[in-house]
DNA sequence: CATAAAAATGAGTGATTACTCACTCTAATA
DNA sequence: TATTAGAGTGAGTAATCACTCATTTTTATG
């Protein structure tokens, strides 16, 4: 239900305010940041629109607030686990961690829908956004992939050149799965099971040596 | 310099409403369309505001008339034209057909920038701007493509699978590659011939049989 | 040059915007 | 029960919004 929650109940947030980071989330998601008036969310929240401030300095904080916990567990804690799973030989093979990423990151993915479309909404015009996704996706988490694509390739088990590019198309073929799967076609009955491992098959046809 | 004349060259519009243009591409692709004012359009082109209401009804109606002729010529002319090269053999492989369709969409694509990353942000909010594209490319384009998929399938030249399959991996992998050159890493220094046919070879071994 | 049509103008419109603030309510503690 | 601090309120504010319209300027044609 709510899309929030269960990322940082830790944190203690009174009961009007999680209804209005659920009626953000939901006109965010829907109309876009320009396009959702403060006024709006305190009424698909039931509240007044004092309270938005009481908790929030401005309607940009909101925003913020909402992305922040999300960017934060969308990639960060789960690449230094794999990496040492790859170390460890846990992962047997660059496809086994691939696999293992591609479901996990599934769960997170949908459970985070609404979010996730806010920030890719938003991050064109927020150079705050671009900031903390840069500092939470872009630099470690990366840079932890590359070091597992220049282990299999050490390995032999990957084709050689640029780490980076092996990156950008396996990167493309997940992302593509998503997109289409929630952006383009998402009334379409899919077979995920299905066009996942069509998707790790074809990555792995295409990168694997 | 104007992402746009050359589209519809033929249609006689107004130095003003060249002005109009041009400064509403720019201000819609950066602070998008709910972000810009008509006001600081107005500004931008060196307008006064009632200006741009003489030539458009709406705010709306201008955003539509700068995403049309872009959406209309992404695909829809180039595809018709390639199945027939492909039916009488012009093109003698699925590989001769992406590298082809690869070089020629890119000088589209990097010549309509601009209006293209507008499409991008604004599709989710405007069912108009959806509609427009399920027209010129979502059917008779995408049922072509996958005509071509089908006919280098019974040549033995791709995998068997779901056409639709094929295509969405091709296509995420090709899409992936003007994200990243644009949008994710535009200030980084990109070898384009070396990461164009590094794709394309991906794609190949990914669905070539 | 005279005339008419089209293009351009900019002050003005009511509605909506993000945000403020003086005030009330609620619940926990002494 | 009295006190107090934080939560919640909603009317109010100045700025900005998309859009209008009476008027002026430009352009094309006789």
């Amino acid at each position: 239900m709510t899309e929030w929650e269960d990322i940082e109940s830790t944190e203690k947030l009174t009961e009007k305010q999680k209804l209005i980071i659920q009626a953000a989330i939901e006109s965010f998601a829907e109309k876009g940041f320009a396009g959702t008036s403060t006024s709006t969310i305190a009424k698909k929240a039931g509240v007044a629109e004092g309270t938005i401030f009481r908790h929030y300095k401005t309607k940009k904080e909101l925003l913020i607030s909402i992305v922040i916990p999300v960017v934060k567990h969308f990639l960060t804690p789960f690449i230094v686990r794999d990496l040492n799973k790859v170390l460890d030989q846990t992962y047997h093979s660059f496809e086994d961690f691939v696999r293992a990423m591609f479901h996990n990151r599934k769960v997170f993915i949908e459970k985070n829908k609404k979010t996730i479309k806010i920030i890719l909404q938003e991050i064109p015009f927020h150079e705050e956004l671009r900031d903390i996704f840069k500092r939470y996706v872009a630099t470690e988490p990366i840079s932890k992939v590359l070091e597992i694509i220049r282990h299999f390739q050490e390995k032999g088990e990957l084709i050689e050149g640029s780490p980076y590019t092996i990156l950008r198309l396996a990167a493309s073929s997940i992302a593509g799965y998503f997109i289409a799967r929630h952006i383009v076609a998402p009334e379409v009955a899919w077979n995920e099971e299905e066009e996942i491992e069509a998707t790790i098959a074809f990555i792995m046809r295409g990168i694997g040596s």
